[in-house]
DNA sequence: ACTAGTTTAGGACATTGACCAAATTTACAT
DNA sequence: ATGTAAATTTGGTCAATGTCCTAAACTAGT
């Protein structure tokens, strides 16, 4: 990717962000840039190739995340997790179109269901079960385990749909700790003392 | 609402849930009743008036869930839910369009964020206070129970939205019980002995 | 038969994403 | 400096969308 497709993909995010994918058109877009919508779709032909350039940078910084923090304990998980709301906020616009773009979007839909949700869910599985295995979770069976594996998927990649009934997505990033502290919550009842312990530091740290 | 409106807005509630909300043209709409646009436009002015009118049978029906079914234990709680998780599918294109909804519907969005938001947070403040007093569920600290009524809410409103990743819109009742033990599971931590015996036969009862 | 409500017919308008071709400018390598 | 390729502008077209309009025709109840 050049400069230019580099400046205004940049753009995009910001205006995206402020109103939403939807609601900046391509003209609207090429104007903020001082450019003309032909130039626009030299380097992005659609807009869904536009968005799904995006979509990629997206995917890429989180499983920078990921590849760049190891899992050791409980608080290093939720840790990480932080770092990935932080991130998600950065590209609120694709959370907050997600049905929407899996829906519509082709690239994007085929590049989700053909890589990204398999790696997120394997990733997130191993995670849990080193933290079982490190003792920092206890689950009583295997259906607590994927249950809250389950609540954990959702709710990350929903806080930001359900922050937004609420305020206005200029205002999103000061709930993101209420939601933080939900994914917290979620997982004590399974923390062992040692866990307790780490959820306790984590939460404190929040405010 | 008249006997052409009730006609119209049937069947547009079902080829929105088949396509999406945004996918359905107000063209199309009419050509598949056999009537012209001109018609439609007589009886709901804009689309914004059509997608309201079908929120709101939404909404009554399930107040009229909520009114109908006190809850005086967790499996009533639970099964509650489940009526109310009927009712979202039925309604699927609503509760997969929300974040656009409220952001672009006026009308949705000004009745939602006046009334639907706050009765029903404070509804679901209610029931679980009743089932803590009625010892089917316990909390150690106040912020559990916040917690544990947020996460709640976060899932009523967008398990819909991640079935819709995995299946397409033709397939999601089958994943309903799936979430509908997620629910059970949640509230799993916090039962009491009596509690956790109404999420057995819940859950036994979903297969 | 009159009237109000309903329905049709045939348009218009601005906006959207997308597509196109010709001309011009810019940057870089020879 | 010159030639070439990339970048950019200009000025359209196209179909589809939601919205809006008017005049005419049909239909039901009084």
């Amino acid at each position: 990717m050049n400069a230019t497709q580099e400046k205004i993909s940049k753009r995009a995010l910001e205006l995206f962000n402020l109103k939403g994918i939807e609601y900046v058109g391509m003209r609207e877009l090429a104007a903020d840039l001082g450019m003309r919508i032909g130039n626009l779709t030299y380097y992005f032909p659609t807009k869904d190739d536009l968005v799904f350039s995006i979509s990629q940078a997206y995917t890429e910084s989180n499983s920078k995340i990921h590849s760049e923090l190891p899992v050791k304990n409980l608080y290093d998980f939720l840790h990480k997790n932080k770092l990935l709301f932080e991130n998600g906020l950065k590209y609120q616009c694709l959370l907050l179109s997600m049905v929407h773009l899996m829906e519509q979007n082709t690239l994007i839909a085929a590049n989700y269901q053909g890589n990204v949700m398999q790696n997120r869910m394997s990733g997130l599985v191993y995670d849990i079960g080193l933290l079982e295995e490190n003792k920092y979770l206890k689950f009583s069976c295997e259906d607590d385990k994927l249950l809250i594996i389950s609540s954990n998927s959702l709710q990350s990649r929903f806080w930001l749909s359900e922050a937004v009934l609420t305020e206005s997505r200029q205002n999103l990033a000061r709930q993101m700790t209420h939601y933080l502290r939900m994914k917290a919550h979620l997982f004590r009842p399974y923390a062992t003392k040692k866990g307790l312990g780490d959820i306790e530091r984590f939460v404190g740290e929040l405010l």
